[in-house]
DNA sequence: ACAAAAGTGTTGGTCGTACACCCATGC
DNA sequence: GCATGGGTGTACGACCAACACTTTTGT
């Protein structure tokens, strides 16, 4: 049991501390989360969030960034925010851990180096998880979802350049409905999220007017309307 | 310098983990925040947020409602939610110490009994807080004014009857600007927030129409509009 | 009667959805 | 020319701010 020593500078209780990462990522569509998979126990074979311990001479947002690069070659994040501190006492069984989980955004273009015990899992097909990590899942994509109608998110998700046809999918993976590509243009566009480049996308095999290619305006997360919305439909 | 030791059942490293309060509330018609003067080296004098250890029977929470009931006689909190944790290396400049703080809120009318090193500040005329405290009472100011828009959260700053015109004061001191009563109060009737009760307000002594009074609907955070509201005037 | 405070009605603007219509390309 | 997919225009409703007007009280 992990108590202070009377010769702390500071007087009170440590604890083991780990930081996790829950990455987000639309993967062929759907919206998927990064998982590994363990080898031992507790929790042989459940799927886990990748994370671990935080060195003394790294914060913890350094630490996630160090375990995601070293561990699954994720090192392409665009976005990473921190969720949420977890403390409930026998979450690990074998010693009192604290941790806490951060979201990470990885673009659809993207493709990590995965290891072999590493893969990508459909949110809304999560197979049973190790420790609380589905409660982590939960609150990220619960996250994700609120900010993608009132921040510039999105940019996160996407390529640099992209259609609106494309930019529609990834906001309907991302979502969990489907959106309109109109609608979706007149809103984002308003409020300054996206804007039009120079180029054009050539049509496909079958034709068809040739798609504008647009962009994000700024690849850092801002505010853009306190207010907003993307409604789902109904 | 903390070190996991070989026969920890976990082998990461631990650190002493402190939680804090941000105790906020509406006091004589402005927003404040409980704060604390330290007698003692470091930031002598300063003023700090309320808080301490986490015992190892405690989650985060419980620790941070026994600490605000045991040293600042803060029984009567009536929403609290974590808001972040803290872990630069220095932030304590004598040992590192990881800090998680929550956002606590306290209805306008009741009076807890402040030992006498404690007293509300108005959050517009901060003093200097002692180590990154300030950073944590803005990221909560944040919070709640972002929360007024699109929750109920109001309910945790307003007694459990009131008249629209104290609502509008209370809800204008925690924003920050001028609101008018009359908007107010169909914004909040439309989202179903509050609703009116049987009673009326007696005028005060220059007459008037007696007032309605009002209560919350619920009393546990709920989201009300994902899209939102209650514009800064212009 | 008059001042004061509370509540209601009306108007206008912004925003977002729905949907019909027009445009540019491949075959 | 025509199917296909992309883009634009218009109409409608929800929502909210502003403000004039009405209601109910105390003196």
């Amino acid at each position: 049991m992990p108590v202070a020593k009377k010769s702390d500078p500071v007087n009170i209780p440590s604890y083991p501390h780990e930081v996790l990462a829950v990455v987000l990522s639309v993967r062929d569509g759907n919206l998927c989360v990064l998982l590994w998979r363990r080898g031992q126990s507790p929790f042989r074979y459940r799927w886990a969030l990748p994370g671990g311990g935080v060195q003394p001479t790294e914060r913890l947002r350094e630490a996630i960034t160090g375990h995601l690069a070293a561990k699954v070659d994720v090192r392409d994040v665009a976005h990473l925010e921190q969720l949420a501190t977890h403390s409930a006492i026998d979450r690990d069984p074998r010693a009192r851990v604290l941790a806490t989980a951060y979201l990470g955004l990885v673009p659809s273009d993207v493709q990590p180096n995965l290891p072999a015990d590493t893969a990508w899992h459909r949110v809304d097909e999560l197979p049973r998880t190790a420790f609380d990590h589905h409660y982590f899942i939960d609150a990220a994509v619960g996250r994700l979802r609120a900010k993608l109608s009132y921040t510039n998110i999105g940019f996160a998700l996407a390529p640099a350049e992209f259609t609106i046809a494309e930019l529609r999918d990834l906001f309907s993976a991302a979502l969990g409905y489907e959106l309109g590509a109109t609608n979706l243009t007149r809103v984002l566009t308003r409020r300054q999220v996206i804007g039009p480049t120079e180029r054009t996308a050539r049509p496909g095999q079958s034709g068809g007017r040739p798609a504008a290619v647009y962009k994000f305006v700024a690849r850092e997360l801002t505010v853009t309307d306190p207010f907003a919305v993307l409604r789902p439909p109904r």
